[in-house]
DNA sequence: TCATGTCCTTGACTTTTATCAAGATCCACC
DNA sequence: GGTGGATCTTGATAAAAGTCAAGGACATGA
């Protein structure tokens, strides 16, 4: 955890009154989120927190991206998936004291935000109206867990790899540039880089994709959703 | 949904004060909880909820066991956890309004108690305290969706299973009563009873197990946690 | 320009899992 | 006591995935 510093930024302001929760949250409350947020800047494959760590937290994120990250125990690596710009995100422990149960990594270089439970608390104390949303933005991530299980529980590597490509070229745009390696698509996919490379391949062979050293290019985007759906 | 009644029942008073939020709802507001119940008697395998359902209600398991289950668009199933007696479940619709993503179904004849959101809100709101109380439990869930991901990202059939086994035998004693099909743990471990069997008798053959019709002895303690940990 | 490290690609081979099919066993019910 | 349906078991075979190893492409900095 480096860099902190407590800036005012005006940035923030925006951020916060487009963001899930917060921006429930106004007058001199907001001032006082504003003012109180820890601001970090982290480089590519920087830690925000580990596995583990005691990290009663609350995240928004300014810009850039961070992987919630699984790790296991022989040293092997799950993705969950990806927090995008303007993302509120809950350290478990916020809420029940316990240990992280992954980890939270930047993809790329980021700037994040940060509020500890003695500041969050009492804000939210003086909004109770406020804590339904608090239910929402958890339950919000309890799908995104469901999504990531039924990749997992339903579809072959193939399904699961078809998947992804579709989610990043909606968030992206039709052409994926590969900021993604074979290892990063492999840890999303519970696989091993080889084989990625592999379904990379037998997709470009059935002309579904392109693929070039800088980027991926989706032709056949019904194939994909065929794929997907196979489930 | 049917045996819809609201009773009076002496028992529920028991399960509110051990319930682990509604613990915290004390006084006249208790009594109202105990009031508004809705009580439902289920057989095995209905469904209290089904995945797509709009459903905005509290769920509290007064005796028996429901299975949250995923099912595919194929038909297949996977079953994410079992909801104790005593257990506290929220209905994802309750704070998004949004269909619920998996369904509610008892694995054994059950007695449960749900309430609306009309009813839930307005008493919460009185206790914003308690609010707290709710992310705790929604974070609950989350960490148990977090060992579901473990076990199918890090882990192949035979360790899945041996973790599920010893779940099983860590709630109820040392044997394992065969109140689970093949197809329950096939649908726990995204595979299919044929591939469950036969791993079974592998460990049988390893001597970890002994198999007979009624139930599932555990020799070897020791080799499941291995199996489970080389992951 | 070269050297180095990272990432990508492919081959060969093994292990694991999926799938279909056929029989066996057991239970509940008549 | 017999019967039907569900569950379990096993074999045979195919498909998918894992693993190890080697070589190639590329970017970076010396």
């Amino acid at each position: 955890m480096k860099n902190e510093t407590v800036i005012r930024d005006n940035n923030l302001y925006d951020l916060l009154a487009n963001a899930d929760v917060l921006n429930r949250i106004h007058g001199q409350d907001r001032v006082r989120l504003a003012e109180l947020a820890v601001r970090h800047q982290l480089d590519t494959g920087e830690f925000l927190c580990y596995q583990g760590d005691h990290w009663p937290e609350l995240l928004l994120i300014g810009s850039g991206a961070l992987k919630w990250v699984l790790l296991s125990e022989s040293g092997k690596e799950h993705v969950f998936f990806i927090l995008e710009s303007g993302a509120l995100f809950w350290g478990h422990t916020l809420f029940d004291d316990q240990p992280m149960p992954a980890s939270l990594v930047t993809q790329k270089p980021s700037k994040v935000y940060t509020w500890n439970r003695e500041i969050i608390k009492p804000i939210f104390s003086r909004h109770p109206e406020v804590m339904w949303e608090i239910g929402k933005s958890l339950v919000g991530i309890m799908r995104r867990n469901r999504e990531v299980v039924i990749n997992l529980a339903f579809r072959r590597v193939t399904g699961r790899l078809a998947k992804i490509l579709l989610d990043i070229s909606n968030t992206a745009d039709k052409e994926i540039e590969r900021d993604f390696t074979l290892d990063e698509f492999a840890a999303m996919t519970a696989t091993s880089p080889e084989v990625i490379c592999r379904v990379l391949y037998n997709l470009q062979d059935q002309e579904v994709l392109e693929i070039t050293r800088a980027r991926i290019m989706i032709h056949d985007h019904r194939a994909l959703q065929g794929l997907v759906e196979k489930a």
